[in-house]
DNA sequence: ATGCGATCAGTTTTT
DNA sequence: CTGATCGCAT
């Protein structure tokens, strides 16, 4: 197999290299992808490398498949045999195999985010700190933030008693999660890694096992998984790292760009191969997305290019709010797929989730089906957490948290109190609530009615127990039967409780599923595949054709035809916090370098067509509020866009007067340079006044146009805006503005009589 | 012990 | 505006 044809040349050189450690820095749409693959094909068909001694790393567990699926394809079903997976999963693997190294026992249970700060919450209470002074949120961010750092609790800054409070939960924290038997996403890498350095004969093993590592989106790899990837490496170095600098957008979670950066540095004799054409986008998308990267002080020179045409211009639109901003994307994709584009190559991406609502009514009301990715996740509600705690606490006993989610789920009469007593008894006796529950009858200040529920709810656990052989599939069936949670739901009549009824029967289906697409499908190993989903894996096998909506972050790696991306103002695009935190000047800079990378990651997912939207008003959070467009539109080239502005906001602007210069944390100690709002924010200071229109006002913008003719097709009318028409009373003018609505409005200019709004249908083209 | 109502607070990005 | 928690009444 010639695996080199259709590649460039640095593509090919990538791809050939041969041993030592390579970088590769790729930027958006270059290839990386097709580098990687092709590379670990090669490697194993040409230079006679075991598939199964490659480890690939990935961002999420979608993009491993996809790679998988397209080894397989040069490869063939030896492409199973790949250690390919995120970090996480690879650690979780790792761990599952060796668990007692790790300090672990067998069917350790991951703790989600969730999960982590209940536990901590726990704590705080249990430590007797106020969890207002030391919030459970901050100290998990903390520890988190430790974690991916590679630092235990003695590592820790103490600078004050908050430090202090936070270091002593810390270390409980730590303490608890082994008893519990479990490990949160941190502890996958750090145990992973503490494994690999006390475990000399392990390390060699698996040294020895790994011939070639591969890391893809390396840009977005923090401390402890570069230690990993040290730590795996063997004597020839052959890791071959691909990245992209100006998509770097994780440094919040601990992502050190540092480490694409001097890569080179740590790893003498680094071969640096890079990828600056563009595949994916036209030269307008491009150029544009590059204008705002390009304003970032620290990032490698480099400059991407494109022999793809210019194409269509980027659109940045005004609306006057954030529903007229939805209608108009809901207008668009509807137009887009009636000319034969299909929803799913097109996608909405908005900084925020709290975005996703308003996007979502307007999708809905027009049956445009969509599928939110990421936010509220399914396996994140509490009926479907609730069933899982049960399943969890089937394969780890030990495991309180999912003890306490679930021991008054349904009611069994086991209140505060007897929870208390009972966590009382486990502590002193030193053994999990199970256990301590199983002789509830026995146990002092217990109120019977709790003693009762305690000692059958243990004995139903130990009967599923035992029914783990017959599948997970049939064992999550007969805990949600024989618990009586099927029963406490089935009577909630209530239309959540029917949604929540039918979410649980969702999750059993998707255990049968898992189970038949797995050789030996182990509870605990289904229960490991929901924790470690990431938010894009639910794009997959989805068939039918739905409108992606996700946040930027979730957008990387992904490409589409058309993007439209929401909420283009300065506040929320870049976002500001509110809670006014004093950062430094660095800080400050650091983080808006960051929004721009992130908005550079958003603007070359587009292939062909990019909407860039802003409204004038905004309601978010409970309150209405002007926004100034972002800065980042000020900085696109004007050859490469065009403006335009809805109606709405046309009204808005007629009503509204300009503030003085905008002045946002972002502005404190002086904007980047060249950096400029492009008007201020707009207040409310008087009443609508209609706008006059004069009669040979200028054809509106396209994207009006678009949008205004999606709201007559519609509605089955015949003209679109500009268009002349006639009445049977003011005879002949002109469409000046189509409102949608349960009757479609038509606003038109008639010499001599002005503006009129007519009902659509009153109204034919002339 | 449970369930309801009221008040409160706090609102990014994710494995 | 929403979600979550708290306190009170049943």
């Amino acid at each position: 197999m010639d695996f080199t044809r259709d590649l460039s040349e640095p593509q090919r050189r990538a791809v050939l290299h041969g041993e030592g450690p390579l970088l590769v820095l790729a930027g958006a749409g270059s290839g990386k992808t097709r580098v990687i693959t092709y590379r670990v094909a090669r490697l194993c068909a040409e230079q006679g490398v075991a598939p199964g001694r490659v480890l690939a790393v990935t961002f999420t567990n979608k993009a491993a498949g996809e790679m998988r699926e397209r080894v397989r394809r040069l490869l063939g079903p030896d492409a199973s045999q790949i250690w390919l997976g995120t970090f996480h999963a690879t650690c979780a693997r790792l761990l599952r195999r060796w668990p007692g190294p790790a300090g672990l026992r067998p069917d350790f249970t991951i703790y989600d985010d969730d999960d982590s700060r209940t536990l901590i919450a726990r704590i705080l209470k249990d430590l007797n700190i106020d969890s207002t002074l030391c919030p459970p949120r901050d100290v998990q961010v903390r520890i988190d933030r430790a974690k991916q750092d590679g630092r235990g609790p003695n590592d820790v800054p103490v600078r004050s008693t908050v430090d202090e409070l936070a270091q002593r939960v810390y270390v409980e924290y730590d303490a608890r999660l082994r008893r519990h038997n479990a490990a949160d996403f941190g502890d996958l890498l750090v145990l992973a890694v503490r494994m690999l350095e006390q475990h000399e004969a392990l390390r060699e093993e698996l040294r020895g096992r790994f011939l070639h590592l591969l890391v893809d989106e390396f840009q977005d790899t923090n401390k402890i998984q570069f230690r990993l990837i040290e730590l795996l490496l063997n004597e020839p170095r052959n890791v071959c790292v691909v990245g992209d600098d100006d998509q770097s957008i994780y440094r919040w979670r601990g992502a050190e760009v540092k480490n694409i950066l001097e890569f080179d540095r740590r790893f003498p004799g680094t071969v640096v191969v890079r990828l600056e054409q563009n595949y994916r986008s036209t030269r307008n998308v491009l150029s544009s997305a590059a204008a705002v990267v390009k304003r970032n002080q620290s990032r490698h020179a480099k400059e991407l290019w494109t022999a793809n045409p210019a194409g269509e211009p980027v659109k940045v639109v005004l609306a006057g709010d954030e529903r007229e901003e939805a209608g108009a994307v809901a207008r668009l994709a509807a137009a887009a797929r009636a000319e034969g584009q299909a929803l799913a190559d097109q996608a909405v991406f908005y900084r925020i989730h709290a975005q996703s609502r308003v996007l979502e009514e307007a999708l809905r009301g027009r049956g445009i089906p969509y599928v939110v990715v990421g936010g509220f996740r399914f396996y994140e509600r509490a009926e479907v957490k609730s069933l899982l705690a049960y399943l969890r606490l089937l394969v780890n006993p030990a495991d309180d948290v999912s003890f306490l989610r679930i021991v008054n789920v349904p009611t069994r009469g086991v209140g505060k109190v007897s929870a208390e007593r009972l966590a009382d008894h486990a502590r002193a006796a030193g053994v999990p609530l199970c256990t301590a529950a199983a002789g509830a009858g026995d146990l002092e200040g217990l109120p019977s009615a709790g003693a009762r529920a305690l000692t059958a709810l243990s004995g139903q656990l130990s009967s599923w127990r035992d029914a783990l052989v017959e599948g997970p599939g049939e064992v999550a069936r007969r805990v949600f039967d024989e618990s009586g949670y099927r029963q406490a739901l089935e009577d909630d009549r209530s239309p959540e409780g029917e949604t929540r009824l039918q979410n649980v029967h969702e999750l059993l289906g998707s255990i049968e599923d898992w189970a038949l697409e797995h050789e030996e499908p182990t509870l605990s190993g289904y229960l490991e595949h929901v924790t470690l989903q990431t938010a894009v894996d639910e794009l997959d096998g989805k068939a039918a054709d739905r409108l992606p909506l996700m946040t930027v972050h979730s957008a990387k790696g992904l490409e589409f035809d058309t993007v439209y991306v929401a909420g283009m103002e300065d506040g929320l695009f870049p976002y500001r916090m509110r809670q006014n935190e004093e950062h430094d000047h660095r800080e400050q800079t650091a983080r808006l370098e960051e929004e721009r990378r992130l908005a550079y990651v958003a603007m070359t997912r587009a292939r062909r067509r990019l909407y860039l939207f802003h409204a004038a008003h905004r309601q978010l959070f409970g309150g209405v509020q002007a926004y100034p467009p972002s800065r980042f539109l000020g900085d696109l080239p004007k050859e490469a866009i065009e403006e335009a502005v809805l109606p709405g906001a046309r009204q808005a602007a007629a009503w509204a007067e300009p503030q003085p210069a905008y002045h946002g944390a972002w502005s404190r100690g002086g904007p980047p340079r060249g950096d400029r709002g492009r008007s201020g924010p707009v207040v409310v200071r008087r009443a609508p006044r209609a706008p006059q229109q004069p009669w040979n006002d200028a054809p509106p913008p396209s994207v009006e146009q678009e949008i205004c003719q999606e709201v007559a097709r519609e509605a089955g009318l015949s003209f679109r805006v500009g268009d002349k028409v006639r009445h049977v009373r003011f005879g002949i003018g002109r469409v000046v503005d189509i409102e949608e609505g349960a009757e479609v409005k038509v606003s038109v200019e008639f010499p001599g009589w002005g503006r009129k709004k007519l009902i659509g249908r009153f109204v034919e083209r002339a």
